[in-house]
DNA sequence: TTGTATGCGTTATCAA
DNA sequence: TTGATAACGCATACAA
């Protein structure tokens, strides 16, 4: 069934079709209800790789995240869709991994499926080195590029984060003052977001004007159970720490577990901090405390700017937001 | 950047640039060479649309979930995903929610972008109700319509899933003969999957000859503290339970929170076993003992399925797998 | 108010 | 080995 067929079948032209598909003025109220009905009938659609061509434009955009079941970046995603859908876009999902190499080859892909836009979920997508970031800025010179909680300064990129360094900066204070001052500050890779947090570490101990020690900072990548041993070696091999400010939950709860094998007292003897505020956190007992980056006001955020983008609008190329504390079992304060 | 204009700067035809760009070995090496090189200077890429015009495809899935925030659910996206790139395509990802007007609205939607294929990824698309599946055989016979995880019986209609029933229905059995016989089926939601996991855990009083109370039944949906409040109370008003049969790991988490607010012995006195095999299971201690369907397989069986069918290929209408125990601390064998 | 003709960027058929 | 041209399905400027 194409525009054709039904021209024939109402006996009109075809350009009578296209008017009454797209709604003109200018056409009778008979002939229309007379396409419309054999339309109806026929159970006609137009072709959308006809009108993309015409248009030059499907309404789709390019979602590129590291790793979809990550729960994180599964709940932005989750956000993203329904925002760009309600604005009519469909999003295509690509699942990058974490490497380099992957993720430029697939950001090619995506953008000769001819997105109108491309969004980049997660922190992780913004590299250390400079010239590894250049894919992205050659990707922005077609398309709008927005980044969801990391941030390239570049003409036509867009970036809606979280104020993390300030949100660990801050929970790191308190612990400071509540007397814990041999915090580790566990977290999972370098990204974006991953210095960030650890400025913000960084940066409570220079304001308490306490030293700090490079034992209190440790990367490390690996399943919960898997991180909760390392860091039972950890305790006995290199640094006897009191508290752990997690860059995200999952580690929050391997330091919760790890806690609970030494037998220490939460959150009086040992504290705890994650961070995104997701669902594991509320599976241990006592509760996680955490830090939630609003999440969802990011992705609302991005989603706005991508249809301001597209219609022309002027957009801030950085919108930053702080953190909310939750307080929940596993710190004082 | 068209192929005219390549054709223009390489003193050749568009025909002659269309079999460069389609590897044809009716062109001379020098002519390939020039065309070539003009295609990486100029960064020239053929128009998806265009394209899509007239092969009728732009290799794209459509992927249907209710919600891709659910970690289940974004697993089984995430191997999905991965599997149909690794096979040239794009997936389309489209989150539905559980209600029936929006599935059949975004379904037809995602027909409209003309997809190559649809997955229902979840059992929750597959209605109890015989007429509001309709829809689903409407869309079988624009293209093939695969189900993750459940079951139409519909001629274009392919699905993957794990034997939920006879696996709850070994693991109640179990259950019983360790004298655990006041146990509780806690699950969520009416799905092909929920109905399934009642029936084994019914199936398992009736191989055991037991009576079993409708109050051991418990559908319930909400968040995981809700959840566990709401299980304080049935234990006072309704039902003394010694035991939980969960339909997914949070409720299982939700009976382990209820178990320890009550101050009873995991597992001794209180057996919990959960499905799915989900992270928030290892967050809580002890660990949730729980049942794994095999998503990896079904997921990697699924877009096989998908990829045979397009190829013209027969395919089994449906594929079934067991699920596999995962004994952890919440139960005893 | 309606119809004709052209363009969108490819691929493929047929001649040369 | 190459080139001209029709076809894919739709939108639209222009003509009627």
């Amino acid at each position: 069934m194409n525009i054709y067929d039904i021209s024939k079948k109402a006996g009109v032209s075809i350009a009578t079709v296209s008017r009454v598909m797209n709604g003109s003025d200018k056409v009778s109220e008979k002939t229309r209800k007379k396409v419309l009905d054999i339309m109806k009938e026929t159970g006609y659609t137009p072709n959308a790789f006809a009108r993309g061509l015409t248009f030059n434009t499907m309404s789709t955009i390019g979602l590129l995240c590291a790793d979809c079941s990550d729960h994180f970046l599964a709940t932005a995603i989750s956000y993203l869709e329904k925002g760009f859908r309600a604005n009519g876009y469909d999003c295509i999902l690509c699942c990058t991994g974490y490497e380099l190499a992957t993720r430029q080859s697939y950001l090619k892909l995506i953008l000769s499926k001819k997105v109108d836009a491309v969004v980049l979920v997660g922190s992780t997508f913004i590299e250390e080195n400079i010239e590894d970031n250049q894919y992205l800025i050659d990707a922005s010179l077609e398309v709008p590029v927005v980044s969801v909680n990391g941030y390239l300064d570049s003409p036509n990129i867009y970036c809606t984060l979280c104020d993390d360094a300030e949100a660990i900066c801050n929970v790191t204070t308190q612990l400071i003052q509540e007397g814990f001052q041999k915090t580790l500050f566990l977290y999972r890779s370098a990204s974006y977001s991953g210095w960030h947090k650890l400025a913000g570490f960084k940066k409570a101990y220079r304001n308490a004007g306490l030293e700090l020690s490079n034992k209190q900072i440790l990367c490390h990548h690996g399943d919960i159970n898997e991180t909760k041993e390392m860091l039972l070696q950890y305790y006995e091999k290199d640094f006897k720490f009191d508290s752990v400010v997690a860059g995200d939950d999952e580690l929050g709860v391997s330091a919760h577990k790890f806690a609970k094998a030494k037998g220490f007292h939460i959150p009086d003897e040992f504290s705890i901090i994650g961070y995104n505020n997701s669902k594991v956190g509320v599976c241990c007992e006592p509760e996680l405390s955490t830090l939630d980056n609003r999440l969802e006001f990011v992705c609302s955020n991005t989603v706005q700017s991508v249809m301001n983008i597209l219609n022309g609008q002027s957009v801030p190329r950085k919108t930053m937001v702080s953190a909310e504390y939750i307080k929940r079992g596993t710190t004082n304060f």
